[in-house]
DNA sequence: CCTGAGGGAGAACGTTCGGTCTCATCGCTA
DNA sequence: TAGCGATGAGACCGAACGTTCTCCCTCAGG
């Protein structure tokens, strides 16, 4: 049992598979990896990888909803114990930033996963889109607890500045691209009124 | 003569060639994409191919510099005309949303490429990378033309609105993207003294 | 006339791809 | 102890990959 779509890994080789699906995807792209290279880093094989998931795709997929979960609970929890919400949208920001410069930063799982698969009607594609609205919608009403003013077009700003830093964490130099993206968050809630 | 590094291209086939790698590179990745799909809609055989280039990769990076002579082209030709300096950033500025709000517009060519090239030591990667640091020179300089603090730091803004933009063009609605970039970019004026 | 470059047509190379298969083994539990 | 599900080991498949090859045709310049 606990065998859902998206759902139980009560065991261990489909955790390591996971895991190193991850790691490399991330690092390397989709496209370009091969599954006897999972399978051979995983120390699984190809049967064991066929028996927890139905193709490499389906692999793809766990890899984006892993990441999707990782970063839901990473934005909740930069949020705890921020009093004001200027504040939390801060904490936010800061979340953003410490993955820019932290070790092994190769941009955004989702833009980078996104270039790679550009049919809009692919699993794949719109794993990425659900992932950037969830993200849209946060930041929105965040921002709509900031000032009176309506925040779409704010939340958008935010996002394009998220996406823009993300994309270029690993370009150039991260230190800068941090500074930077955080001034803007900074105008961003000056214009609301903090 | 005329055949150097960058550089001639007097044959029909090889034209072609290009042509159409760049419209299937730049609409359905690299990676996924095999010659073989190329040399068939540009109507050419696989010799012909390895006549004018030594691989893929060459034909990758003649993508990618065609594309980049398009872009500086393109940035330069709507510089002209405009009186002021900030008219020149608006320029610029309205020549990126407007590529975000042509037909078939697939995101950034460059971002695209990277996110399937991540070794730094690669050419496709490193021709990424010289691109970008021409259009970060340049907006940068051409903000210097407008009030008298130091450019640095707003070039690095417009470039992180561009790259956000350029990203999420493809992915949400492109006029509200484009709206939400050149309200940015009047932001980075505004806070420049205009 | 001859020559040689550019191109078309297509076979073939070795490798890698994603995926399926069989079979032996291990560990747990009924 | 018997049985069963999960795993390991690895052969195997057809297809696609990037690349090289041979052969023939065409056409412009000597």
């Amino acid at each position: 049992m606990s065998e859902g779509t998206g759902g139980g890994s009560t065991s261990a080789a489909r955790a390591r598979l996971l895991s190193t699906a991850t790691k490399i995807f991330y690092a390397e792209g989709i496209h370009s990896v091969g599954v006897d290279r999972i399978i051979a880093e995983a120390q699984v094989t190809r049967a064991t990888l066929y028996r927890h998931f139905a193709g490499k795709e389906e692999l793809v997929l766990a890899y984006l909803d892993q990441a999707d979960r990782g970063i839901r609970a990473g934005v909740e929890a930069a949020q705890a114990g921020q009093e004001t919400a200027a504040d939390r949208v801060r904490a936010v920001g800061r979340f953003i930033t410490d993955g820019i410069q932290g070790p092994g930063f190769r941009g955004c799982a989702f833009l980078n996963a996104v270039a790679e698969y550009p049919d809009p009607t692919h699993p794949v594609h719109r794993a990425v889109l659900a992932h950037r609205q969830w993200f849209l919608d946060t930041v929105t009403e965040l921002l709509a607890q900031v000032g009176d003013a309506p925040a779409d077009e704010a939340g958008r700003h935010l996002v394009m500045l998220r996406d823009g830093a993300m994309a270029a964490g690993c370009l150039f130099d991260p230190k800068l691209i941090s500074e930077t993206f955080l001034l803007g968050v900074e105008g961003i809630l000056r214009a609301r009124g903090v």
